[in-house]
DNA sequence: CTGAAAGCGCTAACAT
DNA sequence: ATGTTAGCGCTTTCAG
């Protein structure tokens, strides 16, 4: 990509002024002649020039207008996770206030195409880290950088400042309201525990062994309640899904379900697979079983019957990731999470 | 947000050797002795510097590792509306194979802050301008940049690369297929035509001066094979909604089935309205109406019943734009998107 | 394999 | 109101 050679020089000899002049004529229009006021957009317009250069006035100012974003994997699949977008709705919404941009870096390599080199170009004021997998070569790469970090979700690494959800409170809350309700078999399905693309049962030891601290979390903030209720582990079936995604829920709640049938609900780390989930219930009769969500997307209360579900402020969770980011203010953060009881879950048919 | 004053140079002094080899020890340690290729990076790190300066690089290279992405309206908005959303996704997953980013500009001032500015600051290879209203004044910002332009959906300048799908013909199937079906009276739920936050009735004045290509598109694909079926205007009643929103489509229907209980059948220029549509159509016995939507996101299958609608295929979209960017293609194209008959069209159940 | 020279294009003090 | 001076931090020929 290639840039005119037209420069602010060029126009400041053209004037007969110096470069300061014309830089002014930029920067701070109201000290200046009002005679060449106009004319230097004018003479600027008739040599093609396309005002002051970005890059050089980013080195000169030292000035950094926008923010880099990295999530889990590729970009393009951050798009697809309900969740991951309401957070960057809400870290959007609270960088725009500011006119600040946001650079979405590319998640993952391809060919020859390397990430840790776009962290390394990136030029930003600080970086937020959504949901890394812990020891994460990237955030070494970010970290290399001496620039504000903030991570959001995990990994919980001590060093940064961190912002977060308390996702065993949440995962705990929805677990005790199918207590109160009565349930003694509760499935759940969970999205990915580590980065290996596993879908199936979550064992102990698959637990023990889990790399994403949220799903860790999660999969405790459940399990919890319902030992201490004595629900014996075969009563609290888990399957794990790599992808986010309505099928991957479906395909859970339909693998669950045949293979315990007496399950009386299943609880969800995501609204998405929920969504998923319920509607294969459904499709093999059984409608009865009751469903928790995770996360409150707007179609969890819009369809019908309305999920059940854990909601999380994400609109208050972008707002402290860019304070925590500008205004170094590192004290870590954990938002508390609460259950919306809605239409999908009621207590245990038989 | 202050940096460092440590450079290439402070540690080149320190090693007794010049700034050149040590920059050569980050961008081409190949060609280094095997000695200093392992004392640059000690004395870095000892001396706390984070890497060669983005900013200082991107000016001497003259490369530029990102796209600009400007959206109307806030930037946090464009999160919430599913096609923008499935756009977004498609384009940035051609970006990451190219190793690019993505930057994502504030769409709106607030205070003191003015989108032009970020536009003229973005240290960026190119801009794709999403969605922007016809005769917008960012789009002049952008212009004066002299950088490659691509221009989704809207508005289609002529002066600039064009890409967006074919939305005359998407809405022309769509009605076509009510009427085939034999539907007579059919209303029309359309997404903003103009950028003034009307919510209400488009009459034939508002739909002339609609200001969003895409909606007045979509309108006159909906009206004339209508009109050609001799269908008077009375029987085919439009409602603008300022927001796509499944609350907004609730809403439109509400309005639109109260004021004319006698329509069968109602298109929408989003499967986001369309979905909260459908749910309003359901709360007020209405289920019988015909519903198609626009857009064909996820959801649209996999609620129940799947949703009637018309497919766009954001990742070829995507895709396109890069290219246009990128190598300099500049012819514009448009995409032919594709009817999908799914449950919520019958033939009028009188 | 390493160094010297020569800026990339601009802005910020500080004069005038 | 405009000019002068002095780099921002780096990479890139081109010599050695």
């Amino acid at each position: 990509v290639s840039r005119n050679r037209v420069t602010l020089q060029t126009i400041a000899d053209r004037l007969g002024v110096s470069r300061t002049t014309v830089s002014n004529a930029y920067n701070r229009p109201d000290q200046l002649a009002p005679e060449l006021r106009e004319k230097v957009p004018a003479t600027a317009a008739e040599l093609g020039y396309t005002g002051p250069d970005a890059a050089a006035r980013r080195l000169r100012s030292g000035s950094r207008e926008a923010v880099g974003l990295l999530s889990t994997g590729w970009l393009s699949y951050a798009f697809t996770d309900p969740a991951a977008v309401l957070f960057m709705q809400g870290f959007a919404g609270a960088l725009e206030r500011e006119g600040l941009g946001l650079l979405m870096l590319p998640g993952r390599g391809y060919g020859s195409v390397r990430v840790p080199d776009a962290i390394r170009d990136a030029v930003v004021a600080g970086f937020c880290l959504h949901s890394l997998p812990a020891g994460s070569e990237d955030l070494d790469a970010v970290v290399a950088r001496g620039l504000p970090i903030v991570l959001v979700d995990e990994p919980r690494t001590g060093a940064h400042t961190f912002i977060g959800i308390d996702d065993e409170q949440g995962a705990r809350l929805a677990a005790e309201h199918l207590l109160e309700l009565g349930h003694r078999r509760i499935g759940a399905v969970c999205f990915r525990t580590t980065d290996d693309d596993y879908d199936g049962p979550i064992t102990a030891e698959r637990e023990a062994g889990a790399t994403y601290p949220v799903s860790r979390a999660r999969l405790r903030g459940w399990r919890e309640p319902l030992e201490a209720a004595g629900i014996p582990p075969e009563d609290h079936p888990r399957i794990e899904c790599a992808w986010n995604s309505l099928d991957a829920g479906a395909a859970a709640v339909r693998r669950l379900l045949t293979e315990r049938p007496q399950l009386t609900a299943i609880l969800f780390s995501s609204d998405q697979l929920a969504l998923g989930g319920r509607r294969a219930a459904r499709d093999i009769g059984r409608a009865d079983v009751s469903i928790v969500g995770y996360d409150d997307i707007p179609e969890a209360a819009h369809l019908w019957p309305p999920l059940t579900t854990i909601r999380q402020d994400f609109a208050e969770l972008g707002r402290r990731c860019l304070t925590a980011l500008l205004g170094g203010d590192d004290e870590s953060v954990s938002i508390v999470p609460e259950l919306v009881v809605r239409g999908t879950t009621a207590p245990p048919r038989a």
